[in-house]
DNA sequence: TCGAGACTAGACAGACCGGTCTGGTATAGT
DNA sequence: ACTATACCAGACCGGTCTGTCTAGTCTCGA
């Protein structure tokens, strides 16, 4: 792929930044294939002969939230090095997210909250739910638990629900007890 | 109104039944009004005549699912007499629901997914959502918590993620770790 | 017996949907 | 100079969406 400037990016690249701010914040159902290649500045066929179909084109954006998520996630965890700092940093980089002024849920639970089974977004909502549970696992491993696999389930319930609590309830601050109970349950778990 | 068998509802009664069944399993955005009339054996203008409006149809099949999920949780909690119990009872109650076989999620948040702002929708969530934080929060208190606000919170986000889980992660035995989370946080704000 | 109210069937309007296709332009490699 | 590729603008297709309207049926109370 060819480097390009800020102003110069690609069909496929400027489809995929108009997929994300719309889908996002309005639904990947209510927004429609014409206001996606509108805001992209693309034609119609372009968008077809890049992705194919508007669930391409979802499963895409779906992709690249959860490839960007994934490495926000990991770049916190790695600056600690004691396991438990690092399942910590996991709920610090969901505060972050939480906090963004233009939060509108988990993008994975909003689009497959519609989604048709078998639907080429329920393949990147497992991809990305099963890396973050893998993720919170091992961590869960590493800190020295007695059932990883429960602490990170129970963790990851806690993650889930901040995501919810923020958007439903109208209030940023939900990673804040969710840290708070994260952090109970790793001591209760440690014994 | 008129008291009648079960095969005599009321225009308006099957209206809600048939949202009830296609809304919650396809989602309130996929389904069009004409299969819910067709599903109700209804005309669409008697539709329109009751409800006024796909809209509020929405917010009465939330209010609908919102008023049975109180009956029911209310029930479980009045079996027992501690706070203690009282608050483990709303989470077998959860884990019922996660376990009936036609389980798609929280119809809450599934339906907030795509809402417009200022939709009739948020309305139903917020007296929902509401009416359940302030049970948590009485039940939290009663049992003699340190901070009823911050624990009730905390619950609240393990039933929110167990509802999510147990639809992204096709698993209905979510509600059992978040459970023994719930147990765990009840246990550590006791001091 | 009559008339009001609740209901049904279905045509219709106007907008929008995802997707295909035609035609034309700009650019880059050979 | 020729050609392949990538792209744009937009007409067009068949279908579906919410919502309105007409016209007729049934029931029940006065």
């Amino acid at each position: 792929m060819a480097v390009r400037s800020a102003e110069q990016l690609s069909a496929r690249e400027r489809l995929l930044a108009a997929a994300n701010e719309l889908f996002y914040e309005e639904g990947v159902n209510t927004v429609g294939i014409d206001r996606v290649i509108e805001r992209a500045g693309v034609a119609k066929a372009t968008l077809y002969s890049a992705f194919g179909s508007k669930d391409e084109l979802i499963r895409a954006y779906l992709e690249q939230r959860y490839q960007a998520r994934r490495e926000r996630t990991m770049r916190a965890v790695e600056k600690f090095e004691t396991p438990r700092e690092r399942l910590m940093a996991v709920f610090d980089t969901l505060s972050e997210s939480l906090s963004q002024p233009n939060y509108h849920g988990c993008a994975f639970v909003n689009a497959s909250a519609e989604a048709r089974p078998g639907s080429p977004i329920e393949r990147a909502v497992d991809g990305y739910r099963g890396w973050l549970r893998g993720l919170l696992t091992q961590l869960a491993r590493e800190a020295g638990a007695a059932d990883p696999e429960r602490l990170a389930w129970q963790l990851h319930l806690l993650y889930d629900g901040a995501s919810v609590s923020a958007r439903m309830d109208h209030d940023p601050g939900a990673a804040f007890p969710a840290r708070l109970a994260a952090e109970a349950l790793i001591s209760a778990a440690l014994d």
